[in-house]
DNA sequence: CGACGGGACGC
DNA sequence: CGACGGGACGC
């Protein structure tokens, strides 16, 4: 939180760019055919991975294992983990350069510097690149005609034009943060001693790829075999702009119930896990999402070079144990690979190939964090909603986004036809969100709120609304900006009279605003709230009413205090992990931290706490399905929702929130496929918004919200190359 | 305008 | 409980 060296590179960028919108559906075919997207939007969302103001990370933060002959990388996962053991080879040291490899399979991001003068040394070039991070290494080669080190060699070609022909080298940065600063720093902005011209600074070719893969890419379990790429996306996209998904499936081409989500930067998929791992339950499934960072693809021999994160011939044990040794798994079978890639070798002891590595930071880049337009709102509702009313609940996750903001340009990249009432709202224009934001923000907020006092005075569980319709008021007095801002507290509020801990999404909400405000005129108490702590700490599971973070919008303690009591026993449930199991390349168990980017071989006592949790609100869950059958529900009558209302009284408390909830949140979407002009009676809206509402609206509000990401990268983004 | 060194798993 | 396709940064 205290050294950002980015001087303030930050939030300015205006980017000119045209926002090109993908209009993913838009392309004819189902989307069960295409297993692939066809916007990929290359150079739209991967350079901007992530936060730039990175704290500066000495190098006493280098990840271990890249030395001495190791060949595993660090972190093969994207992930750095804790130091776990005695530093060996010792030889990281000095000698730039120096690590042996293995980095290539990790996070570390490798940049071409094109314009290198020949007669350059590593002693010229290191410092100049160390001014924006730590230089894992700095690879000058050789010309490739003659094999010689690029040196002072004048190459006798027959005109000698200058005894400094263009060279190159290659500079491998721990992050692509810093790459990425680096980049912005000094692409044509700084010769070398005897060059001719400014050097060049790019990614390496294959570098966007493989880091995108990398850090950027979730895997995704417990999938219902049955759903669709579109379906995943719908689930994921309220954290960010999802640029890829693959349903990994068998040679008949069914589902396997897994497959992979590639997020445009890395805290969108942070934002994912936090969301939905353990917590959403798809539709016609009894298990909840498994999602984490994937492990890195498996190579395909003769990769080697822009390849996979980790893999290939180099996962042998050679490390030594990390301290947190444990027994070793009874494993025999390879895991999830060719021999080569699993086996844990040596019976006694745990394969060192490959482990947790030391935090790289402490603490993401704030600025980066506020992606996920839609909040984790989709999440939260799944979580204490059957199967049979997760549909409208995701949809209510996207509808907040056309009523935080009107999103610019949307009706000219999206099909026509998608942007019907959506549309209607949403100003043409291609300004930017503080102003655009404005002309919806007098309507919509009004509409918002209505749902939630509806429910408050019809539910017992509503007791904030006052609170709610005081604020509500303000953003008409407010300037334009900080409208929007108010908006977003609004939609926060509106979680925190639903739901439990709708701290996460407030925080996301938080986030937004933060971004979207331009950096001086952050005067609010959110944005200082967000500074003083990382706004994805703030979705750590924590209790709801007692962490300061979530104090800008969360409700008064007047309004606590008549809360009912059995809500904060619910309360007291988290919604989300930070912690998450992965597997190493070896086969063991490890736990990463996507708020901390800590890794452990324990398991977090956090997560095992979570689980329980978790699995005790599934049984509930469960229970509460008998009551309210799944599927169909869309186009069932209201009477459902009656039926469950006159019984819940004597079910658990889950069953009574998911009520309240989905008694309070029916109306959003409704209002956002812009037919809210009857509100009276929700649960008959409800049942007229399921039943003409389907897919199409959600896909109309999702690619609303898609479009408005789509212009935040391209403002926000790093601007490299 | 220049594009990959060094060292090197192990059935 | 399921682990990786297809096409290819941007000067």
């Amino acid at each position: 939180m205290e050294k950002y060296r980015g001087d303030r590179d930050g939030g300015g960028e205006v980017g000119g760019r045209h926002p090109r919108m993908a209009s993913r559906w838009s392309s004819a075919g189902p989307a069960e055919q295409r297993h692939r997207y066809p916007d990929h939007s290359r150079g739209g969302g991967e350079g901007f991975a992530g936060g730039r103001h990175h704290p500066y990370r000495g190098s006493q933060d280098f990840p271990p294992g890249g030395r001495g002959g190791f060949r595993g990388g660090p972190d093969g996962f994207g992930h750095q983990m804790p130091m776990a053991g005695p530093r060996r080879g010792g030889g990281f040291s000095g000698r730039g350069g120096g690590s042996p490899d293995n980095a290539d399979r990790s996070k570390f991001a490798k940049l071409f510097i094109g314009s290198v003068p020949r007669t350059a040394t590593e002693e010229e070039i290191r410092p100049v690149f160390e001014e924006h991070g730590d230089v894992i290494e700095v690879a000058l080669i050789k010309d490739k005609r003659t094999g010689q080190q690029q040196d002072f060699q004048r190459h006798s070609g027959s005109r000698c034009r200058t005894l400094t022909y263009a060279g190159c080298c290659f500079v491998k940065y721990a992050t692509s943060e810093e790459a990425d600063r680096a980049i912005k720093a000094l692409h044509n902005q700084y010769t070398l001693p005897g060059g001719s011209g400014p050097i060049q600074v790019r990614y390496a070719d294959g570098e966007r790829e493989r880091l995108g893969a990398v850090e950027h890419k979730l895997f995704v379990g417990s999938l219902n075999k049955q759903a669709t790429e579109m379906e995943i996306e719908e689930i994921f996209s309220p954290y960010g702009h999802v640029e890829d998904i693959y349903i990994m499936r068998d040679d008949r081409k069914q589902s396997r119930g897994c497959g992979f989500v590639k997020f445009s930067n890395r805290e969108m998929a942070a934002a994912a896990i936090n969301g939905l791992n353990g917590t959403f339950v798809m539709r016609g499934c009894n298990q909840p999402l498994i999602v984490r960072f994937a492990d890195p693809k498996r190579p395909r021999p003769g990769e080697s070079r822009g390849g996979p994160a980790f893999g290939g011939p180099g996962f042998g044990p050679q490390l030594q144990a990390p301290i947190g040794v444990r027994p070793v798994p009874t494993i025999s079978e390879p895991i999830g690979g060719p021999p080569k890639f699993a086996e844990p070798m040596s019976g006694g002891v745990r394969p060192n190939t490959w482990h947790p590595a030391s935090r790289e930071s402490m603490e993401p880049s704030p600025q980066a964090s506020g992606q996920g337009f839609g909040s984790n709102l989709a999440a939260k509702l799944g979580d204490l909603t059957t199967s049979s009313v997760s549909m409208p609940i995701q949809q209510l996750g996207k509808a907040q986004i056309p009523q935080t903001m009107g999103f610019p340009s949307i009706s000219q990249d999206l099909p026509s036809q998608q942007l019907l009432n959506l549309g209607a709202q949403l100003p043409a224009s291609q300004a930017l969100f503080p102003q655009t934001a404005t002309a919806n923000g007098l309507q919509i907020p009004l509409n918002l709120q209505q749902p939630g006092m509806a429910a408050a005075s019809s539910q017992q569980q509503m007791p904030a609304s006052t609170i709610s319709q005081q604020q509500l008021q303000q953003p008409v007095q407010q300037l334009p900006s900080q409208l929007t801002q108010a908006l977003l507290q609004q939609q926060a509020q509106a979680l925190q009279l639903s739901f439990q801990s709708s701290q996460q999404a407030i925080s996301q909400l938080q986030q937004q605003l933060q971004m979207i405000q331009p950096s001086g005129a952050s005067q609010q108490q959110n944005s200082q709230t967000t500074k003083q702590q990382s706004p994805w700490s703030a979705a750590v599971s924590q209790s709801a009413p007692s962490n300061p973070v979530s104090t800008p919008t969360a409700v008064t303690s007047s309004n606590v205090s008549t809360t009912p009591p059995p809500v904060a026993t619910q309360s007291a449930v988290p919604m989300s992990c930070d912690w998450s199991e992965h597997t190493s390349p070896d086969g063991y168990k490890y736990y990463y931290n996507c708020v901390t980017r800590e890794s452990r071989w324990e398991k977090p006592e956090e997560l095992t706490r979570f689980e329980e949790q978790k699995k005790s609100q599934q049984q509930m869950k469960l229970a509460a399905q008998h009551l309210q059958p799944p599927s169909q529900a869309q186009s069932q009558s209201p009477i459902q929702s009656t039926q469950v209302s006159q019984t819940q009284q004597t079910q658990s408390q889950v069953q009574l929130r998911q009520q309240a909830s989905v008694q309070v949140l029916q109306p959003l979407p409704y209002q956002a496929s812009g037919l809210a002009s009857q509100q009276n009676n929700q649960d008959f809206n409800y049942a007229q918004f399921q039943a003409a509402n389907s897919i199409n609206d959600s896909a109309r509000v999702h690619q609303a919200m898609q479009a408005g990401q789509e212009v935040m990268w391209k403002n926000m983004g790093p601007g490299n190359q």
